[in-house]
DNA sequence: TAGTGGTCTAGACCACTGG
DNA sequence: CAGTGGTCTAGACCACTAA
């Protein structure tokens, strides 16, 4: 059961998407939404501001609430988006390749980045996504055996996120990112169609639950033709 | 004069960068700040907001606000920041070499980029960033001219962003970023020390002012190993 | 149970925009 | 001037956490 704001949100977000608000045109103003919805200003606010958080809308004092124009193709890697819900956008048909799946006791590596005890277990997996029949991007993820206690190849194939989420009822609740250019390994070549590319983008990810505790580490290598970094940005 | 919440949130803030609040601790609940700083709980509550927003504590439901450890080292390229000031807050010594300055008559690419009509003008600046010595990133700028009359030197060895915001009394609201690899372009190499990397990261950039208009468009051209991109995401 | 943050309301005043 | 969004207040109730 969502709130109130953010079913309002989810209400307006569906407009600007389906090009019932077109990009450019007016919002109602909060008063109108007031009586629109029957609920306090605040209300009507939190949802509007969440609008304009996420780069839907610009509020203008004196003036009203706008829609843009922006976020309507290209799909934001920025925010915490899984790579099913980015496929679900794309025209292309994408697959995803499960290459390595098991419970291994964490080696130094990943003790470090998941700051994990000695003797701690994780899962392991690597997968390959393959976009419009290339072999496209890496991934090698790494999850605190704690929180996941089992991890198949089906849920690989489909979607970790959503079986974390829906299944596991674990609440995510933030992420730290990197994104570095490096030389590509043998790995990436040998996963992955290179086409004599010598370098690989690294977009390292640090998952965090609600409750601050670190419990994945992702490394998505990309191909470096194929990358493409979308993101908005308000201005402090 | 900034507003109530947007003090508190400085102060807040500034407790946590000095260290004063560590990483982890908990904060003062928001009834004791209510009468630590003598305002409403909506206003303790929206400066809260803005700290959970921008990645430097974790509210949790029951239990409290507590201080994230990360944003503390890593400089945030995503957001909307300068570069003069990224490099305040760097260690190394930084240097901004200007390449190319003038006002021209806007080609079809840039009428493109900035969605001009035929006859406008726009400045052109070219400019490299010096980083510990080395030449490490291109920064190609184009600026509407109706909103920027004048541009020197002076100003693009300083800060552009600065001008623009404090003499000029240009809002700027937002903007929209797109990172991508290319093969670098004998430019690149001509202004840059490029030690025989074939490949470049280009940060496109389009920024917007406060009503929405299209200003400025920003290619920062990066050699790929010092590249770097850190961010904070949350789970929407 | 007491204390925490999350949601919602109603009302006030201010700053900015446009006619 | 009327209409817009921005800030601030006071109070209510709920959901979750910990002891």
């Amino acid at each position: 059961m969502d709130s109130k704001y953010i079913s309002i949100y989810h209400e307006i977000l569906a407009k600007i998407e389906d090009g019932e608000m077109a990009a450019g045109s007016k919002l109602p103003s909060e008063t109108e939404m007031i009586s629109e919805y029957g609920v306090s200003r605040d209300t009507i606010r939190k949802a509007l501001h969440l609008l304009e958080q996420n780069g839907y809308i610009q509020r203008i004092q004196g003036k009203g609430s706008f829609v843009l124009d922006i976020n309507k193709l290209s799909f934001p890697v920025s925010g915490l988006t899984s790579f099913k819900e980015l496929a679900q956008k794309m025209t292309e048909p994408c697959l995803t390749l499960v290459k390595e799946l098991e419970k291994i006791p964490a080696d130094e590596f990943t003790r470090e980045q998941l700051k994990l005890p000695e003797q701690a277990e994780v899962w392991k997996t690597v997968r390959v996504r393959q976009i419009g029949g290339k072999k496209i991007i890496l991934d090698k993820d790494f999850l605190d055996a704690r929180y996941v206690p089992e991890l198949t190849q089906a849920i690989c194939e489909d979607s970790i996120y959503e079986h974390l989420e829906t299944k596991l009822g674990l609440k995510i609740g933030f992420a730290q990112k990197e994104v570095t250019v490096q030389q590509a390994t043998q790995e990436d070549k040998k996963y992955l169609d290179f086409e004599n590319y010598n370098m690989v983008v690294v977009v390292k990810n640090y998952t965090y639950l609600e409750d601050m505790t670190l419990f994945q580490y992702t490394e998505s290598r990309h191909r470096p033709d194929k990358f493409k970094f979308v993101g908005f940005a308000r201005r402090s």
